[in-house]
DNA sequence: AGCAAAGGCTACCCATGAGTAGGTAAGCGG
DNA sequence: CCGCTTACCTACTCATGGGTAGCCTTTGCT
């Protein structure tokens, strides 16, 4: 059979559900990430896909549905990142350390999936709402549980703990905030922004201004 | 005329302009803090204002104007109340101190303006998304001109200023990460979370672990 | 009194967008 | 070549909610 290249541009070639949910899902993030939950149409999202409306109703069900796919995926995906780069049998500022890098590499490398579940996650009063304060409250458990291990390892008593979760949702923030200002700065690398951090959290600016500086002990310096 | 309360409940007394706008803005704030703006009906508002919806539009203008000077009330109320609580003549740290203060104090007391400037405002792309974004970023250059004086006032050269903008960004999260905190701990006063994010930005952990804490001078100890 | 202006409402229009009915076509076992 | 399933689409329905037309009512001025 030669030459029977005539269907017009290859348009559309009959994809095995697996793919087309994936590029449905990709899509969905994509556009929630832009316009909101409430802004994106599923009109936008099926065109960005590449497949009509009813595809997406017969793989991933209503709107609420597809969102709460996206959200699932993605928190999935940030959470594998994290848990890939720490450690867990070395001391908690270098636990934290790696967390952070970790983290920054993530959102530079899926600005859409840290959007998605940072920005407009929570304007869907509800179920999700629910879930991402949930899950940022698993992630603010975390670091408060290294922080007063860092406290009760140096000797302080039930002051770290008083104040820990306070400290811990501070420093959890920080993280974030420095996360939105880093996608206006793609110049300035993961190991750099986590050192920012940890000078700022670890040392304060008081020892800061004096000259002393957080260092992630003298192994390589290696820059990804 | 004595005995003439017939009028049935005394609904909705005539009240001049400025009144109902106040009412109406009032209203919006509520119901966009609780729903954003999307999911926000018109209706809804004009419901909670206790005005029917034509005052709205005759009044305050369409949807997007209504959370235009929504925005814009409740963002002049919020640096309003922070420049009250600022001594421009202090070292660097007490004025932090101070703005911080000032900024749980107005975050306590006036909710729903927080939610509604730091949360949903981002969510309505184009120019409100501009505008918070800017209103931000004046935050953020003026804790960064802060630390920078701080850092230069002792003696730290231009280090300091390399990373003093990305180190104020996740200063300013965390005031605000902390600030979202406390609501779900209203028992928390501004002073303590003021002097919990001194501790953590000034001091820094490992100072915190040795038993050293900040404290705002030994003036007296109001709570207010 | 009379009348204009300001305060206020009910009842509607209509664009947008979520969700669906019902059909076409491509692969595949027989 | 026949039918059955899976992939896929066009073209609709219909509720929601932004925005408005037109009307009534009180107040205050002459």
């Amino acid at each position: 059979m030669p030459d029977e290249d005539q269907r017009p541009p290859e348009r559309a070639r009959r994809l095995p559900r697996a793919v087309r949910e994936r590029q449905i899902l990709d899509a969905a993030v994509r556009v929630f990430s832009r316009h909101g939950y409430h802004a994106a149409s599923m009109d936008e999202i099926s065109d960005v896909a590449g497949v009509s409306k009813p595809m997406i109703y017969t793989y991933l069900g209503s709107k609420e549905d597809l969102f709460g796919k996206s959200i699932q995926r993605e928190a999935t995906r940030l959470l594998e990142a994290i848990q890939a780069g720490v450690q867990p049998d070395l001391p908690p500022d270098m636990q934290l350390w790696h967390g952070l890098r970790s983290f920054y590499r993530f959102v530079a490398e899926y600005r859409e999936s840290w959007t998605v579940l940072h920005r407009q996650a929570l304007t869907v009063g509800g179920t999700f709402a629910a879930e991402i304060t949930a899950m940022r409250g698993r992630a603010i458990e975390l670091v408060a549980a290294l922080v007063v291990s860092a406290g009760t390892r140096k000797g302080l008593g039930e002051q770290a703990e008083f104040s820990g979760a306070g400290l811990a949702a501070a420093l959890v923030g920080a993280a974030e905030s420095l996360a939105d200002w880093a996608l206006d700065h793609p110049e300035i690398s993961d190991g750099v922004l986590a050192s920012w951090l940890m000078n700022l959290v670890w040392l304060g600016f008081n020892d800061l201004v004096e000259g002393e500086v957080w260092k992630p002990l003298p192994e390589m310096n290696s820059e990804s």
